[in-house]
RNA sequence: GGCCCGUUCGUCUAGGGGUGAGGACGUCAGAUUUUCAUUCUGGAAACAGGGGUUCGAUUCCCCUACGGGCUACCA
């Protein structure tokens, strides 16, 4: 189905509020056809709708593909061959296509108004702007030439409608789905242009898409009952040759129930929904965002191309650049996937596992500004995220796993030293400060053998001490090797750290 | 209601006329870690139901059930 046609794809968020798992999804799977195909992918924006448009949601979805990764070659912000991209700063380009359909006698006037619409729906069951209505309606199918022009020349508001033919069916190819048909006495007369002058989304995908020369068209499966009209518009305005090959994308379902997922299901879940923090301007509401929460986008991306694709091995692990090598829709499944938390966030901590240090370094050192830390000694850090790296499921565990880095315990897990503790084990610390005064700290492991040897030295188990001394360095029963915390933190605060617990353990 | 799409472990999925139906997440049990997490090993766990076609169907066809989507001057 790929022809000889460059490859190119669009995807076409509106700007109404936060980017969404499915959306990222339908983008990352347009990016990665078109980066196989060594094809254009380009941004188009469908901002027509005034009365959902959201101020700061345009740059907010350009932020969060550049997060992901995922840069479009043309787009309102890069420009390109076929500016503008957004659906408003076209506007004068679809008027005439709808003009020219009523003119062939695809489409037509109505004037019905929003009221007398929505009244009908309420007498009439199963109600539809159809063939077997609409000579019954305001339009100019069944009003007479003079009542027509006589609105027409009143500046009555209207819209205009396609007239979808009686007892057709419709044909097309999904690339997902296969055959699919329609039988066109089922499907609405759509509105095509609005009172407003603006384009509905059926008018301007289609007259976008051929002079943007898009030849793939992803979506989502939401949008198939829909597919009829823009196929039946390609035909009528004579592009049919030009027609995109279809490609409609599997549903992201609630993980609980059942349905799409929606940012709702965020809250109520507990997980983020959106790639980024979403703050509706209106409300001032956060809604929280992948990238926050402390995920990384290699991770995020990863995650999201799994999510209804695989490439038929066993692998789950794949680099951007193994995505594009190894993409392809036949691989795509048809049904819809429920997304499941527990795997995403396996999906995150596998890459902080084997992420560089240096590499996440920039978003650890703001976590560590949120409590007041600042960071002199860069090697220091990095050795602390790689002992801490593998214990992380986001970033944001950093400062629970490792805050005693920073910072001495400001409470000790008494209850696990106390009811053990015995002067022998007062002496045996004491003993200890002293000796490390005198050799310091030069390794973990020669800590340790010290340490060892000493514990033998005066009949007690390396094991009943060396609990002790990790509640010492870190307050309670976690964190990595002892010795491992003993060497990073050093000589000087090792001792600091012990002489104060003894205090405290002896109390 | 009407139309369209879908259905393999709890979840994401592989497979495909003859398989011990494979993997991953999660879960359970053991081991390692003298903490906790990691890691390792092992276990439980699935072809929605009914009819065909066939020597044989989870796989192909039909029906049913179930799930989902759409049914706006929203995308």
């Amino acid at each position: 189905m790929v022809t000889d046609k460059k490859v190119r794809v669009r995807f076409a968020p509106s700007p109404t509020g936060g980017l969404h798992l499915g959306g990222v999804r339908t983008v990352l799977f347009n990016y990665l056809f078109a980066r196989h195909h060594k094809g254009d992918f380009v941004l188009r924006i469908e901002d027509t709708d005034q009365n959902r448009f959201v101020e700061g949601a345009e740059q907010y979805i350009l932020d969060c593909l550049k997060w992901c990764g995922l840069n479009p070659d043309e787009s309102p912000e890069v420009g390109g061959p076929f500016a503008p991209y957004r659906q408003s700063e076209r506007k004068a380009s679809y008027r005439q296509y709808a003009e020219q359909l009523v003119k062939q006698g695809d489409a037509y006037y109505a004037f019905d108004t929003p009221e007398e619409l929505d009244a009908q729906r309420q007498d009439t069951p199963n109600f539809r702007y159809g063939h077997e209505n609409r000579m019954r309606l305001s339009n100019s199918l069944s009003l007479t030439d003079e009542r027509l022009k006589e609105l027409l020349d009143a500046g009555t508001p209207h819209v205009i409608r396609i007239k979808m033919p009686v007892e057709e069916t419709l044909h097309f190819e999904d690339m997902i789905r296969g055959h699919v048909s329609f039988e066109t006495n089922l499907v609405d007369d759509k509105v095509l242009l609005k009172a407003d002058g603006m384009p509905t989304y059926h008018l301007a995908v289609v007259v976008d898409d051929y002079l943007m020369k898009i030849t793939h068209a992803f979506r989502g499966e939401e949008w198939l009952p829909s597919a009829p009209v823009h196929i039946l518009l390609w035909d009528k305005l004579g592009w049919k040759d030009d027609m995109p090959a279809w490609v409609h994308l599997p549903l992201i379902l609630k993980p609980d129930g059942n349905g799409k997922l929606s940012k709702r299901d965020g809250d109520r879940l507990g997980f983020p929904v959106y790639a980024m923090n979403w703050k509706d301007p209106k409300t001032g509401d956060i809604i929280r965002g992948f990238r926050e929460m402390g995920y990384l986008p290699e991770a995020f991306v990863n995650m999201l191309a799994l999510l209804g694709w695989n490439d038929g091995t066993e692998q789950e692990i794949f680099s951007m650049d193994e995505l594009i090598e190894k993409f392809s829709i036949d691989r795509v499944s048809k049904a819809g996937a429920k997304f499941d938390f527990e795997k995403a966030k396996w999906f995150n901590h596998e890459y902080i596992k084997k992420a560089d240090a240096s590499a996440v370094k920039s978003e650890i050192l703001e976590i560590l500004k949120d409590k007041n830390i600042n960071i002199a000694d860069d090697e220091f850090l990095l050795k602390v995220i790689d002992l801490i790296k593998e214990r992380l499921t986001f970033l944001q565990d950093f400062w629970d796993q490792s805050s005693f880095f920073f910072e001495q315990p400001k409470e000790y897990d008494l209850n696990a030293v106390k009811p053990k503790w015995s002067d022998a084990k007062t002496s045996f610390f004491t003993d200890l400060i002293s000796e490390l005064n005198n050799s310091g700290i030069n390794s973990a492991a020669e800590m340790e053998a010290g340490f060892k040897q000493s514990a033998e030295a005066k009949g007690l188990k390396t094991g009943e001490l060396m609990l002790p001394l990790r509640v010492m360095l870190v307050g309670g029963k976690f964190g990595p090797g002892v010795f491992d915390i003993a060497a990073l933190l050093g000589k000087e605060e090792t001792i600091s750290r012990i002489e104060k617990a003894l205090q405290a353990f002896t109390a």
